[in-house]
Formats: structure tokens, C-alpha cells, sequence
DNA sequence: TTATTAATATGATAATCATCATATAAAAGG
DNA sequence: CCTTTTATATGATGATTATCATATTAATAA
């Protein structure tokens, strides 16, 4: 078939989008090329007219950035500024809803083991989207650079290992690990500490 | 082949041993039946002798602690006490000699998204396995147990993304996420802001 | 020494996997 | 309208998977 000239660009996308939900949901061993073939309405066999092979797939997923998940997260709170932005930050990506969508959410709690365990292509490309993603943080902190980066990588070990852990347990212990993480992250990311941040907290609301 | 009454158990524990290992390495999708049989130096078809299913398995591993992964690095300083045992815990945790072995050390940053994607058993679990480990933290924290139990989540999440994510990332960027994270740790532990924590640090090294 | 028993080995099963060769068909160019 | 091109579909490949039936064999009990 030869079809538009956007033809075969969408159906790529529409692979990669398939492709970044089913890995986040089941990582990337136990998602099938058949089935996220499957469920970008396709069948299997034309998968390799797309992509040279699985592992290239994976490395292209990161490369786009999991269909622009971050963007599209800090739109919802784009209008605030300064310890404003940053609070709903840390609340909104510790909360609920990206708690229970994983395969709509936040990449590094669903696969940062999985990455670890990839190829170098794979981990090249994970690193370009996390030093992205980093330095778009580090511009809403209130400190020289090299400080602000060190609280960013602090608060982020924090807020990724708190959701893959809460995502592990049962209840209520991954709601309360959620709670501590966000508490601590923000009193990081200000340079107070957990106590004060504690108190102010209480108190606004 | 009638053994002595401990041949089996011993084989048990071999094969519980060969599975940690490798489920940590490979994760437990990548890591199957015939490759674990073989590291425990026996064939594939006995492992139904041992074990109902891989979920079984999976299941057993948790439960059994990853062959005392936690008691053996908890001995290497458990000569210390008060703030001392708390600095050479996440220093250690978050060190070069844990960051290089996945196969042999914290099973959380190795499997817990993993275990996210897990049945219910295998949840259940590590559930009880890490309540477990927090408890012996807790204990160690100069304040109320509700704000120790606090510190000691928020200071587990940092050190298992810190972890987890350094293992995903190039160097010197997973170097620098885990020198951040064990400061800032630390300073939750103690109840210090990360500054006062910083300076101190300096000034005794 | 021999029979019994249970632990491990051998070998087969059907399912699923990534990958690829070939067939079909849709749309653009003539 | 008809040919050409190429995106997608069909169907096959061999490898690997978890699982299980059956055979072997080692050590205990007789």
C-alpha cells in the first residue's frame, strides 16, 4: 500500500506510543513485540519494517521521551513559580493518580531496573532524557547551580525510589513511604529542613 | 537416589541461592527455570521435585531474605552505634562496592519494579521483608518512633532510587546521584538540615 | 545382598518469543 | 486505467520458555 506521506510517520508513532505503555506496565522482557504490535492495530510481521529490532525499539522509546510524559505533566501546574512550582512538583508526582497509572506515568520508578540491565544504546539514551529532565528543575531553585544540582539529584532519588517502592508494597505502608518522601524531598529541594518544612506545612493548611 | 536426610534441603537452598542471584542480575522474567538449574549444578527437570511453579520460586526467594543479604552487610559494622552505625549504613548502602555488585546486594534496587508487576504472593512478601528491615533501622534513631519511622522511610526511598537510578545512568553521573543522596540522607537520619550535615562532614574529613 | 524408595536426570510438550521471507493490497505516477 | 511502489499482512522459522511424564540411580531397609 502506498500510502500518504504521513502514513507510515503516524503508524511509527502510534507503535512507539503502544510500545511505552506496555513496557512501563510490564517491562520490557515480558512485553511482547506481537503484543504491543497488537495493540497499535497491527499485526507483528510489519514490525520490521519499523525498527531493526526489539532492542532499537527500546532505545527509541526513551529517545522520545515516553510520548512526551514529562511535558505534558508540568503543563498542569506551568502557571506557578518559585517553592510554589516546586511543591506541586513533588505532591502531584508522589500522588494517587501517578501513583495507580504506571503505564501512563513517570518512566524511571517503572523501568530504571530494567534500564540498568539494558544495553549501552538503551542507557545512553536514558541519560540524555534524565539530564534533560534534571536541568528543567534546577532552573526553579532558589541557589548557585551546583548546589541547586545536587538537591535536584537528591530529591529525585527520593521521589523515584519512594513510588517504585510504594508500588511494591501493600497498603498503607506505600501511602505512608509516599507521605515521608514528599515531606523530605521538599524540605531538599528549599534547603530547610524536614522538621521546619514539617511545621510550615501543618500550619498552611 | 536416596540421599541423607539433608541432601535435599542442601539442594533446596542451593537452588533458592542460584535464583537470588540471578533474579537480582536478570530480573525474574530474564532469569528461567533451566539457567537457575544449571547454576545450582543440577538439571532443569528436577525442579518440580523442589518447587510447585516459578511463582513458587519467586515466592520463596523474598521470603528466605535473599540468603541473608541484610544480616551479612549489617555485620560489617554492627560494632557501631548511635550516629556512627547511621553514617556507615547509607555510606556503605550507597558505596562503590554495593553499586558494582546487583547480583549479591540489596534486592531493592535490583527488583522492585519487578515486584510492582508481581502476583499478590510475591508482594506479600516483600512486604513482610521490608517492614522487617525498617525495623531494625528505626530502632537506631535518636527521636519519637512515629518521626523515626518517618526519617527511615524517607531515607530508604532516597537510597533505593539513589541506587537504582546510578545503576540506569553513565558515570559520572550515577556517581555524583549517590554522593548527593548519602548526604541528604544522613541528614534526614539525624534530623539535620543537609547543609548542617554537609558542613559538619567536611570539616571531619 | 537385594528390594525399595525417593531424589535427580532425560527427554518431550505446547506455548511463546524475536525475526524474516513472501504475499497482498493501496495509492501515487504515468 | 494500469503499472509501480511500498506499507502492511500472512505465515513460517528456530530458539527458548515453563511444565510434566518417565527413566535412572543412589542410599537406606530388609
Amino acid at each position: 500500500m502506498r500510502y500518504s506521506p504521513e502514513h507510515k510517520r503516524k503508524t511509527h508513532e502510534k507503535i512507539l506510543r503502544a510500545a511505552g505503555r506496555q513496557f512501563r506496565e510490564r517491562g520490557f522482557a515480558e512485553a511482547g513485540v506481537a503484543s504491543i504490535m497488537d495493540e497499535a492495530e497491527l499485526t507483528h510481521g510489519g514490525f520490521y519494517a519499523h525498527f531493526a529490532s526489539k532492542d532499537q525499539l527500546i532505545a527509541e522509546v526513551i529517545r522520545s521521551g515516553f510520548d512526551r510524559v514529562t511535558e505534558r505533566f508540568e503543563e498542569k501546574f506551568a502557571h506557578l513559580s518559585g517553592e510554589d512550582w516546586l511543591r506541586e512538583w513533588v505532591n502531584r508526582y508522589l500522588g494517587d493518580a501517578h501513583f495507580q497509572h504506571t503505564d501512563r506515568g513517570c518512566p524511571m520508578p517503572a523501568l530504571a531496573s530494567d534500564i540498568a540491565r539494558s544495553g549501552p544504546e538503551a542507557r545512553e539514551a536514558f541519560t540524555a532524557l534524565f539530564r534533560e529532565r534534571m536541568g528543567r528543575v534546577v532552573t526553579r531553585i532558589d541557589a548557585p547551580e551546583a548546589e541547586a544540582g545536587r538537591r535536584v539529584l537528591a530529591a529525585v532519588s527520593q521521589m523515584v525510589g519512594a513510588m517504585t517502592l510504594a508500588r511494591a508494597l501493600d497498603e498503607p505502608l506505600g501511602a505512608n513511604i509516599r507521605a515521608a518522601a514528599a515531606e523530605s524531598a521538599l524540605a531538599t529541594l528549599t534547603g530547610r529542613s524536614a522538621e521546619q518544612a514539617a511545621t510550615e506545612e501543618g500550619g498552611r493548611s
